[in-house]
DNA sequence: GTCTATACGATGATAGAC
DNA sequence: GTCTATCATCGTATAGAC
């Protein structure tokens, strides 16, 4: 067995349970027991739980949030070429539509989008930290996008607008259809779900707003 | 010291400390410490930790389920009465008006609130089955009113949007000023953070359905 | 009845010998 | 890389004091 194996192997099953069972309720034990490696080997290859969630990060949510900000860039970038406002729309789906599409890859991104969206949702302290930090220069292009996209609105209620639609995102993010429903009437396809998000998030931004 | 101060005084910092840590997080002892209690007048009162987070739901959630079912009833019988289709913001403000201000109430009700939405939108395990087959009632009223106010709509459709609305609602309700930011430029006061959910909302709610 | 002191078995993360 | 020892902390149980 060679040190690649060893370490991808802990990364999979660690992803895996941390998304079912949670950052604080999976234990190394655990870990090491479902990859069928010793259990100091995760001290060994991470230096601790937490540097193993670290190594988490690095391997999917670098390189999804280069595809995220890519889009927003284009789309903002095409806009003012054209020398036209973005539409609300164009800059959510930017982002929106890798983040979705990317649950869909592999069954490893699958689990390591619950288990994400799962912490940001639920305000789990360990991994809040590590990951706002990586994902706010999204955030803050977005956020950009958006004021372009709906100058009357000022910023501060754009901004809570973009956390509530982060917030609806989540439903479909964390959502596992195998899982018992949280209401009854849910058994909408992963296709249909998520242009039903699209709707909802795209009027709940471009909402009237009052002063 | 009599029973109904060691009781009260468990629950009140079994409270916190849930909403702060989350259930799994949060230790039987950490709790009676904090509550200046012995370890053991948990199990003695409560039977276990299980039954503590019981007892958590039964003082504080019943209560507010009631208002938020009466609510909903009343705005249901008015339209009915008037022989009118009930506004999706009526109804939706039914529910979100005493959500909302419940979380102004009284301190433990503020940390009730955050740990019951947490696990909500965390997806915690040990949580999720206790509590929603308590709020299940609630919501099944709501999407009934959804589907009054919205006929367009399909309600598989509306099961999900209420979701999506119920994601949004919890980014206000986990909301901590004291907190370090999810993003920044969210500094608006209670007040005007809740007007601008019921926007968001209604905005994603009643937005256009395409087949 | 209430509450306390203390102990048990299980499991947690980590460090050091090999 | 692995194995084992170690130590902290977990939820729970029980015996006895007030």
């Amino acid at each position: 067995m060679t040190q690649r194996d060893t370490k991808d192997r802990i990364l999979d099953a660690a992803e895996e349970l941390f998304a079912s069972d949670g950052y604080v309720g999976t234990s190394l034990r655990g870990i090491t027991t479902a990859a069928d490696v010793n259990l100091a080997a995760v001290n060994y290859h991470f230096g601790s739980k937490e540097g193993l969630l670290a190594a988490l990060f690095e391997r999917r949510l670098v390189p999804l949030n280069k595809v995220r900000l890519e889009n927003i860039e284009t789309v903002l970038r095409e806009a003012e070429q054209k020398a036209v406002r973005p539409s609300a729309g164009e800059v959510m789906k930017a982002f929106l539509i890798p983040t979705l599409e990317f649950k869909r890859n592999a069954p490893g991104a699958r689990h390591f989008a619950r288990m994400i969206w799962r912490a940001f949702l639920g305000g789990d302290r360990g991994m809040q930290e590590s990951f706002l930090t990586r994902v706010a220069p999204v955030m803050q292009r977005l956020l950009d996008g958006l004021s372009l996209a709906l100058p009357g609105i000022p910023r501060e209620v754009l901004a809570w607008r973009l956390r509530f639609a982060m917030g609806a995102a989540g439903q479909v993010m964390v959502h596992d259809p195998e899982q018992p429903a949280l209401m009854t009437g849910l058994r909408l396809s992963e296709e249909v779900m998520q242009k039903e998000l699209l709707e909802f998030v795209i009027g709940g931004l471009e909402a009237p707003h009052e002063d």
